[in-house]
DNA sequence: CGGCATCCATTTTGATACTG
DNA sequence: CAGTATCAAAATGGATGCCG
C-alpha cells in the first residue's frame, strides 16, 4: 500500500505527490466554489467510480486538504469541503485554467461533459484585478437550474456555487450560450443582444462586468494549422 | 491505443489530459530552464525508464509543447525544447511550486534525490516583481558543478541553465547550503556569513537580491501536528 | 443516498535487456 | 548516448452487491 513517490526534494515535485494522481485536481477543482456530497462530486466526474472516488477523498483528508463536514440543517447530510491548505491551490488550478483557455479550449466536443460551473471558473481564471480597481459588486449568474455568484472587492474575485443573498446585478444564460462563450469566443453583450442571455440589476455594476474578464488569445499549438 | 481522456469541456481538464499523466509536468520542469537532452532528462528523474521518457516526449511533440533540436556545433547532438505553449506552462508550474513551498516542503528526506536547478526554481517561484521595480541585472549561481543565472528586468525574472554572459553578480554556493535555504528557512547572507557561500559581483546588485524572494510561510496541513 | 468491498478487463508504470 | 522491445507489477474503470 506504499503510496507512489516522485521522491526528489523538490516543491513541484511534492506537490504533485499529493495531488498529481488522477482524478485529484479535478476534485479539487469542484470544491474550489464551495462543498459538494459524495453524489454530486461522482455525478460531475463522468468515469470516476465510487471506489475511487472514496479513496481519492480518504487521501485528500489525509493530507489536510479537504475535511468532511456535515451541511447544516435541515440538510444535515455529509459534505465535502476545502481546507485553508486546499484552498490555496486555487491559483494554481486557475494558472492551469488559464493555459487551457488559451492552448487547449476551441470548439465542445460531442463526446465531452459540461457543467456550467466550469465556465464559471474559467471567467475567474480570466479575472483581470487591474479592471476591478474600485469595483464591489456581487454578480449572480443563473444558468438552466444552476446558480453561481461572484463577489469582486477591488482586485479580487471570489467565484462560489448558490445564489448570493444581495447581489448586485443578475445574469440568466441558456447552458449552450454559456458554452459559445469561450468556444466561439462571443462576448456576454453579444449574448443578451440575441436573446441567448439577459441581464438585470444594477446598471454600473453591469456595464463594468464586460471589462473584467479578458479571454486570452487562442494560440494554436501545431506548426501547420 | 486511445489515450485516456476526462472527456470533459472544461480549460482545467483538457489541459490534465495533455500534461496531467505521470512525470509530464516534471519534465516541462525540467525544460523551463532551457533545452535538456535525453539523457540528462532522464537522470533528472529518477525512476522514469527509457521507454516512458521517448513516449511522454513523442506525445509532448505530436501535441506541440516540445520539439526536438539539435544543439548548435560543437555539440550537434539531439535535444528537446519548449515551444511556445510549452513555455507558458510556466506560470502554471511556478503556482504548483508555490503552493509545495508553502504546504509541502520542511525537511529533505534521505531518500530524495536534489537538483540544484529545482532550487532555482523555486526561487523563480517566489519571485517578488514588486521589490525589483526598476531594477536591471543578471545574477550568476554557482552550485558544485552546475551553473544557472537569472535575468532580472523590473518585474519579471528568467532563470536559464548554463552561464551569463556578462553577469552583474556570482553567487558561489554549495549543494548542502542551498537545500538549507528552503528547507531550514535560513536565508542567503547567513549563508555567506557562515563560510557555506560567497558572492561577488556588483554591491548594489547584491544589496537588492536579498529582497527579490520572499519565502512563503510554511504552513501546517494537518490539524493538531 | 453515502460509502465501502470485491471481482475482473484494460492501461499505465517501472525495470531491464537490447540495438544502432 | 539515444532510443526500442519486453515483461511483471500497479493503477484504473466498470459492474455489482451490501449495509446503515
Amino acid at each position: 500500500m506504499e503510496q507512489r513517490t516522485y521522491n526528489q526534494y523538490c516543491a513541484t515535485a511534492r506537490t504533485l505527490d499529493l495531488v498529481g494522481e488522477r482524478w485529484t485536481l479535478l476534485l479539487v477543482r469542484e470544491l474550489l466554489t464551495g462543498p459538494k456530497r459524495f453524489g454530486d462530486l461522482q455525478a460531475s466526474l463522468r468515469g470516476l467510480g465510487t471506489g475511487l472516488l472514496a479513496a481519492r477523498l480518504k487521501h485528500l483528508e489525509r493530507e489536510g486538504l479537504v475535511h468532511k463536514i456535515t451541511l447544516p440543517p435541515p440538510a444535515r447530510t455529509p459534505a465535502y469541503a476545502l481546507t485553508e491548505a486546499g484552498e490555496e491551490l486555487g491559483p494554481a488550478i486557475l494558472a492551469i485554467a488559464r493555459w487551457g483557455l488559451r492552448w487547449a479550449m476551441g470548439e465542445r466536443r460531442p463526446e465531452e461533459t459540461f457543467h456550467p460551473g466550469w465556465t464559471v471558473l474559467g471567467l475567474q481564471a480570466c479575472f483581470d484585478p487591474e479592471a476591478a480597481a474600485g469595483l464591489h459588486a456581487v454578480y449572480e449568474f443563473r444558468v438552466d437550474d444552476e446558480v453561481f455568484h461572484a463577489r469582486i472587492d477591488d482586485g479580487t474575485a471570489e467565484v462560489l456555487h448558490g445564489p448570493a443573498q444581495r447581489p448586485d446585478a443578475t445574469i440568466t444564460i441558456s447552458e449552450d450560450a454559456l458554452v459559445g462563450l469561450t468556444g466561439a469566443g462571443g462576448t456576454l453583450s453579444e449574448a443578451i443582444r440575441s436573446g441567448a442571455a439577459s441581464a438585470s440589476g444594477d446598471r454600473e455594476a453591469l456595464r463594468r462586468l464586460q471589462g473584467l474578464f479578458r479571454l486570452p488569445p487562442a494560440g494554436s499549438r501545431k506548426p501547420a494549422g
